[in-house]
DNA sequence: AGCACGCCGACT
DNA sequence: GTCGGCGTGCTC
């Protein structure tokens, strides 16, 4: 094209003060191959660095311009609307150029470059038992050791590694070792003709086992996998050997992909039919897609009314219109008949993301998309980045779920994102809930976007209905257990008639704590002030604390005043599991909790042993309560819906609603009738009750008053800064800093709320100190480059501190 | 981020 | 007098 380019290039640092393109010359022979999203490693002060191409200008305002060292890719693996999208991600979120590319792509794909030494012309003179007696002869003795790996040894060495450099003693030529594999296996192929095959066939006279293998391949023609060709004729690699080297045979290196799901299903599933309710969501989006106009539509519909057949049929039609699907899901490893149903649907044309892919996995899947191998993935919040060409439809399913906000930088939320990218691809967006984040729900309120109602569930299923228990006149009337009448006359019966039950209860961490009765000590992680958990494994009764692993045994008489009261308190999964088993001891019992799936695979394995009716009740914690759906489930328990009202955070309506409507809608989604009961120490509270009734509308009436009164969101945007610390007075003074700063900032602006500096919820996590600084916003544009630059500078100070300054835009919760 | 340059205290 | 502490400043 032009003459003389420089490339633009952010290099991997993700820090401020290289938070911009530096320019580089393009080598002639790199000029076709090198383009906007190239990957390359450049020279950047001593250093090497990996670096992405994200311009091309014609002058350099700057004297000095190196070249690029070495073009990393053979194809760019930023699309330019990637590169596009992270200039857009650096600015929403405020975090580096840096970290917004590095989010963007899959974690195995950072190279690291390394520096080989070797000793040119005559050696140098060193004085015996020197430090340059003792690098010289660690050159000798293992003269494959990097420079990185001498100066990692002997720091020392370093600025004489750079004299012998300089001086020509030393010779330096560098590596770059890529991040994630392209796996290959070895294959063998016979390239004979066929006079050279009976000429070799002669030749092998005697050597059955040989000729044999020669002859296989030489009909195959193509190159067969070693692996297959020696099991297939029971040969071992000592047959092979002897043909490699007579030449008969030659191996070749074939790059395969890994793949996490195995081979896809031959016979690919029809769709279904649609019932009226799902053939008009259906038609409305796919007329969207046509369009290719940027859209966003919520598909409000409850559970059971049929939304995957929805995304099925729409992302089906996207597809034959040559255009890209991303369907995202809130926890993959969660939901794997998601997975399922897509690879039965679509075979081979699925890419799977998700966190539990190892980094080669999820390196190969990000390359079937990058190629074009496939036009669907399925995945987990990063999905929503797939390097497709031209999307036509994303989908965010459980768009409420709080897991689609990143929790590090940048920490975006994946909504957001698939907006993003729609105005980029002319693309739509589908988000599908039964119970839409309030914002979601408002927004379609307010028109912004179109909202589509599925009331119904398919087949005329019944909602099951629903109990709410009050705990405190069970304990007047003198129960004591855990378990109120209603849930065990429940339990009982569904026993009795081999049905099954999941017992649901709130996030572990609130559930067990201990608690001296005399005096009122409650036992704390010394690092984090968290109340320690209550666990016990193998007769051991041990207190864990559940931010940093911390552990101690459970004490047998209180610290403080020594009374012989202390208990555990509240209910962890573990002793509703011992109580289950003491009240019925007939019930086979399956728990679900992050001591039980921590295993790969494990999730998978105890949910279908559950659905192999191996057990009668499944106990768990939030992670069963989304997208489960066992036919013989009639009974659905929630030990407590208190614990996540009182959690410190201006969502808890909202997420206690959430969590109750889903969990009710677990039971009956099948021809069984199904029953929830919900016990609660507060029974009247609104959203148990609207939950109990599961009338999201009424739901949301009331609580988006309660937001509006409160200024939160939707009616408010929230950015919350994160002080952190080692010392506390230092932690206190950086979030103190930043108070003022902004409050300096927005005088006047009474549309601005500034929530001053407190301890954060987790106020000292892995013996770090936290506080916070919450500013409400309405309009994100008008308050972010302020906001930009006062945190910068803030979070420099907390840097120089020993601590740092942690920001997140539009913060979905307070920690 | 890292690495180098540069300016002040405890040692041969 | 030197070695080395880590405080600023730069990296195309």
């Amino acid at each position: 094209m032009s003459s003389k380019r420089f490339a633009e290039v952010i290099v991997e640092l993700r820090s401020a003060q290289v938070d911009r393109p530096f320019h580089y010359e393009v080598p002639e022979h790199w000029q076709e191959q090198v383009q906007i999203g190239t990957r390359v490693l450049v020279p950047f002060g001593p250093r090497r660095l990996e670096g992405y191409i994200v311009g091309f200008s014609l002058a350099a305002d700057v004297s000095k311009i190196k070249p690029i060292l070495e073009v990393l890719d053979d194809e760019p693996p930023l699309t330019p609307d990637l590169v596009d999208l992270a200039g857009w991600l650096s600015e929403r979120y405020l975090c580096t150029k840096a970290a917004a590319v590095q989010a963007l792509l899959p974690s195995g794909m950072r190279a690291k470059a390394s520096t080989k030494l070797r000793l040119a012309g005559d050696p140098p003179f060193v004085l015996p038992a020197s430090l340059e007696a003792d690098l010289l002869q660690s050159l000798y003795q293992s003269p494959n050791k990097t420079k990185e790996q001498l100066i990692a040894e002997r720091p020392e060495w370093r600025p004489i590694l750079r004299a012998w450099v300089a001086e020509g003693i030393l010779e330096e030529s560098y590596r770059v070792k890529q991040g994630a594999q392209v796996k290959t296996i070895t294959a063998l192929q016979c390239s004979l003709d066929s006079a050279a095959f009976q000429a070799a066939l002669e030749e092998l006279s005697r050597a059955k086992k040989q000729k044999e293998v020669l002859a296989y391949l030489f009909d195959q023609g193509v190159a067969v996998p070693m692996k297959d060709v020696l099991s297939e004729l029971g040969a071992s690699s000592s047959t092979v050997k002897p043909l490699l080297e007579k030449g008969y045979l030659q191996k070749v290196e074939q790059e395969v992909l890994r793949d996490p799901y195995g081979i896809a299903h031959e016979q690919p599933e029809q769709p279904l039919p649609l019932t009226e309710l799902q053939r008009s969501a259906y038609d409305q989006i796919a007329a969207a897609v046509d369009t290719q106009k940027p859209e966003t539509f919520l598909l409000q519909g409850v559970t059971g009314s049929g939304k995957t057949e929805v995304y099925l049929q729409a992302i089906a039609s996207c597809v034959e219109q040559g255009r890209q699907a991303i369907m995202l899901v809130p926890e993959i490893a969660l939901t794997p008949q998601m997975v399922e149903r897509f690879k039965k649907r679509f075979g081979d044309d699925v890419a799977v993301m998700h966190s539990r892919l190892s980094a080669g996995e999820k390196f190969d899947e990000w390359r079937r998309i990058r190629q074009g191998d496939v036009t669907i993935v399925v995945g987990a919040r990063s999905a929503i980045f797939a390097p497709f060409r031209s999307i036509g439809l994303m989908i965010i399913d459980e768009e409420h779920e709080v897991s689609y906000k990143q929790d590090d930088h940048p920490k975006y939320l994946a909504r957001e994102v698939a907006m993003y990218r729609a105005r980029q691809h002319g693309a739509t967006v589908v988000l599908g809930s039964a119970t839409p984040a309030l914002e979601t729900r408002w927004w379609a309120h307010q028109g912004q976007i179109r909202r589509i109602e599925m009331g119904e569930r398919v087949m005329g299923q019944r909602l099951p209905k629903v109990k709410v228990i009050d705990m405190r006149n069970e304990l007047h009337e003198g129960n004591r257990s855990m378990f109120s009448k209603a849930l065990k006359k429940g339990i009982e019966e569904r026993l009795e008639k081999g049905e099954q039950i999941i017992l649901f209860l709130n996030r572990r961490g609130f559930a067990t704590f201990v608690l001296c009765r005399s005096c009122g000590y409650v036992a704390r992680c010394r690092e984090c002030e968290i109340p320690l958990t209550f666990h016990k494994a193998r007769g051991l009764e041990q207190l864990r604390c559940h931010y940093c692993g911390y552990a101690e045994r459970m004490p047998e008489t209180c610290p403080d005043c020594k009374g012989d009261h202390v208990r555990h308190f509240g209910t962890g999964t573990q002793r509703v599991e011992e109580e289950l088993h003491r009240v019925f001891p007939q019930a086979g019992v399956i728990r679900m909790d992050v001591d039980t799936t921590s295993g790969k695979g494990s999730h998978a394995e105890l949910l279908q042993r559950f659905r192999n009716q191996e057990a009668q009740i499944l106990l768990g914690t939030q992670m069963i309560a989304k997208g489960l759906d066992f036919p013989n489930v009639t009974l659905v328990g929630v030990i407590s819906a208190d614990t996540s009202l009182f959690v410190p955070d201006f969502r808890a309506a909202e997420r206690t609603f959430q969590l109750l409507t889903q969990v009710a809608g677990r039971a009956g989604r099948h021809l069984l009738p199904g029953e929830v009961v919900v016990q609660s120490y507060n029974p009247q509270h609104y959203a148990v009750q609207f939950a109990k009734k599961q009338e999201y509308e009424n739901f949301f009436q009331h609580e988006i008053r309660v937001r509006y009164g409160v200024h939160n969101p939707p009616f408010r945007e929230l950015t919350a800064f994160t002080s952190v610390n080692t010392d506390e007075d230092a932690a206190l003074r950086i979030a103190r800093t930043l108070e003022d700063r902004l409050r300096t900032l927005f005088q006047g602006r009474d549309d601005i709320i500034i929530l001053g500096t407190s301890p954060a919820p987790l106020s000292r996590l892995q013996g770090k100190y936290r506080f916070n600084v919450v500013l409400k916003y309405i309009r994100f544009k008008q308050v972010g480059d302020p906001i930009r630059t006062v945190y910068l500078e803030a979070a420099h100070e907390a840097q120089k501190a020993g601590g740092y300054l942690s920001i997140d835009v539009n913060a979905q919760m307070i920690l």
